[in-house]
DNA sequence: TGCAATAGGACTAAATAGGTCGTAATTTTA
DNA sequence: TAAAATTACGACCTATTTAGTCCTATTGCA
């Protein structure tokens, strides 16, 4: 349904959290949780989950909590969300290859043209890009945005 | 999880296979759901949300089945997704308005440029483009195809 | 030792997606 | 007119995914 779950809006949430910390101090769950409205156990999966996938680094303890791992302008959107969400495919038989309907099967080719074309979308954009609340000048809008 | 429906996905194989029917015959679901290896019962309900969002055009008793309504080529595929799974929105708040996370969100901003992208990438291809196996020349592939 | 924090498994609940069944209405054909 | 073929449509069931809760380690600071 073109939607990206709650837990990567909640991951990018915390990471933007997490990026407005003075020099990158460590901040727990708990402040990120109550600043955004998200259920702390929730939210403490997901920044496991973003210190596995190596996004922030966990420090343990009392007054321990997360830091921003890296420079975010230099990781992109796609890898991001092929590491929250799994591959991007518009209909499985983009992912998962193999068509279950028929041999001749005539959506395929032109939908995996547009699933290329969004891929490049999220493969254009860094990380830095989505959670610094970075707002385009005219001239560095994207083509194509409808605005709607 | 940005994944078409299975309900969208048939719509799609449907079409296809209407436009194809020589002068624009009548054909029959069952005819469609076997050649496609899609459960009748839901392919019908797929082909009658069709006809009440007439993009095909029912016809009744013995011999019935749908026809295409209209010209494909000049109906896009924002609309048409847009109408089978309602309006596209990455995160809750680009489509139902009121964030339930902070005031001050950072992320609907980037978030919404993002949808604003994807949705012009679906508002500049006609349904005619999706349905028609059409294969693209060298020099008419989109920019930015990234091919994985 | 006690508290504050992450780590992580097991479980439940809710939403969505996908599919089945039964029956009515309509139209052609024999 | 009866039978067959077909769409129309609602009620229901099931599986999967998503979202959230709970409990119990483990770690490290004071």
């Amino acid at each position: 349904m073109l939607k990206l779950t709650k837990k990567t809006e909640y991951a990018l949430i915390a990471l933007s959290h997490l990026s407005h910390a003075e020099g990158n101090n460590t901040i727990n769950v708990r402040e990120i949780s109550d600043h955004n409205n998200i259920p702390f156990p929730v939210l403490s999966k997901v920044l496991q989950q973003l210190a596995q996938k190596d996004f922030v680094e966990p420090v343990k303890g009392a007054r321990g909590g997360y830091h921003i791992k890296g420079d975010l302008s230099k990781q992109n959107l796609l890898q991001f969300l092929e590491r929250m969400e799994g591959p991007i495919g518009l209909v499985d038989c983009i992912t998962v290859h193999g068509c279950t309907h028929s041999d001749t099967c005539v959506i395929r080719s032109p939908l995996q043209i547009i699933n290329d074309t969004i891929i490049s979308v999220f493969n254009e954009m860094s990380l830095a890009d989505v959670i610094k609340h970075h707002h385009f000048a005219p001239d560095q809008i994207p083509e194509g945005i409808s605005g709607g």
